[in-house]
RNA sequence: UCCCCAGUAGCUCAGUUGGCAGAGCAGAUGGCUGUUAACCAUCGGGUCCGCGGUUCGAGUCCGUGCUGGGGAGCCA
């Protein structure tokens, strides 16, 4: 007996196979009576009959409770009145085990109680779709990266010293006579990387101990961190879009079922080709201006203002050229106006935010000694860091793709937290 | 850290002017020969978030604490 996959069950029509898998509901009328199986690639509706179904199986059925493991064994029989086209006609069931009562019905819940029950929420429909889109974003990035010559080189998430100020950083003891804290981004190692490679990136988490209670924010979040030798800031620019047009047509060449189930609008989606926006800080001001939000020259947008200028473009939107003091001390500055930096960030469409930040990095070494000590960082920390601009220094440049958010705009999610398995916010570490 | 909202059955919620604690779903029992979140009937199920106060009487009003949600600040 073939043990089969819902989604396989197309090509056994009139052939008796076994399905295992998790009874999402059950129904009856009379003397028939119905299981919804889901087994992780689908769902599809077994049909119990008196008769043709053994006795064991007729009594089974009603002792079993939504969520119970089933190995349900018949034959697949094309049906229009079975959702999904199949159905299998049940000769026998046997239960690995019979759920307990369970806590999450198929009616609507509150954010907190799924929650609290993410490691079960995890089975529905909406979890399903939304966490392959995410599985398709990461592995169309890391293709995308690989077909160009990339090397996957990835950072470590024990660091010694802060890439920025301590405050958001997470401290933990280093066998009681240091102190270690979770790593913010790979990105300076990235940069050791790409003098020694050329081309890497690296795909892991990453953690913020930012109070933040947003929808945009998670304490610890996946990025994407490409970096490249002998590359300026428009080489990256070109590349961030690239990017984000390659993981977009792998999700829509992909994952039309789970857009679909989302109720994504995907012609929002296909717009999403090139050329995108791009504009310069100060062209960004003057959209905030022309909406009535003046800001003044030097300060850094908030999320309203955000919200603003990705809602002018139906594409995401590049904008470049910051003010340089509100960029972090790596940033290389514009040597045709210092006052800005090299810099990069994008802007996803429909109020997303930023899903990528970026830019040329300072590539002197007495620049940059400059800066960290303006940066009130420890010199001693970023000696290793010095040493990449005493040995061969190059311009490069890289850039930071936030997962989260990629696949939250992606889907249409109201809150990022669904777009990770077990996210962690500054009030959850449960589950 | 600040602002706003909420906390009543396992879940989602209603509860009028302060006067006997309610519904739908989930669960149990029974009915129905093709159901689509089936339907119909019956039943069980309560620390009304905690503490204190006002009152003859508090789920309801006041104070306070806790928890959750939304937002702000913050966010290379």
């Amino acid at each position: 007996m073939a043990i089969v996959k819902i989604d396989a069950v197309g090509g056994y029509e009139g052939q008796s196979v076994t399905i295992c898998g998790w009874l999402t509901h059950k129904r009856s009328s009379g003397r028939i009576r119905f299981l919804m199986l889901r087994d992780g690639t689908g769902t599809i509706q077994a049909t119990l009959i008196k008769g043709e179904t053994n006795e064991h199986a007729l009594d089974l059925y009603s002792e079993l409770l939504q969520e119970s493991s089933l190995a349900v064994t018949g034959t697949v029989r094309r049906d229009k009145r079975a959702p999904g086209g199949y159905e299998i006609l049940v000769s026998d069931v046997e239960a690995f085990q019979v759920a307990d009562t369970y806590p999450i019905a198929p009616k609507e819940h509150g954010v907190g109680f799924l929650m609290d029950h993410r490691h079960l929420w995890l089975r529905s429909s909406r979890q399903w779709a939304i966490l392959h889109v995410r599985h398709t974003v990461i592995n169309a990035a890391r293709r995308f990266f690989d077909d160009q010559g990339f090397t996957l080189l990835d950072a470590p998430i024990l660091t010694g010293a802060s890439c920025e100020g301590t405050t958001t950083l997470f401290e933990t003891d280093y066998f009681g006579d240091r102190k270690a804290y979770l790593s913010q981004s790979g990105q300076l190692y990235m940069e050791a990387g790409a003098m020694a490679f050329g081309k890497v990136y690296c795909c892991g988490p990453t953690f913020r101990a930012e109070k933040s209670k947003t929808r945009r924010h998670l304490t610890e979040f996946w990025m994407i961190e490409p970096e490249v030798a002998f590359a300026d800031l428009e080489t990256i620019m070109k590349l961030a879009e690239a990017l984000i047009v390659a993981i977009v047509e792998e999700v829509l060449k992909t994952r039309q079922q789970e857009l679909h189930l989302l109720e994504r609008d995907i012609t929002r989606i296909e717009k999403i080709r090139p050329p995108f926006y791009v504009i310069s800080y100060d062209e960004a001001l003057q959209i905030l201006k022309d909406a009535g939000e003046s800001l003044p020259w030097g300060e850094d947008f908030g999320g309203s203002q955000e919200t603003i200028v990705s809602n002018h473009f139906d594409k995401p939107v590049l904008i470049h050229r910051y003010p340089a003091q509100i960029k972090a001390f790596y940033m290389k500055n514009d040597p045709d106006r210092s006052e800005v930096a090299l810099c990069l960030d994008v802007l996803a469409p429909e109020g997303y935010g930023e899903i990528i930040g970026g830019g040329q990095r300072e590539d002197d070494t007495a620049i940059l000694k400059e800066k960290i000590e303006e940066a009130e960082l420890l010199a001693e920390d970023f000696k290793w860091y010095l040493d990449l601009r005493r040995y061969g220094s190059v311009p490069h440049a890289g850039f930071g793709l936030g997962i989260e958010r990629t696949v939250a705009w992606l889907c249409g999610l109201e809150h990022v937290r669904e777009s990770i398995p077990f996210p962690r916010l500054m009030d959850r570490l449960y589950p």
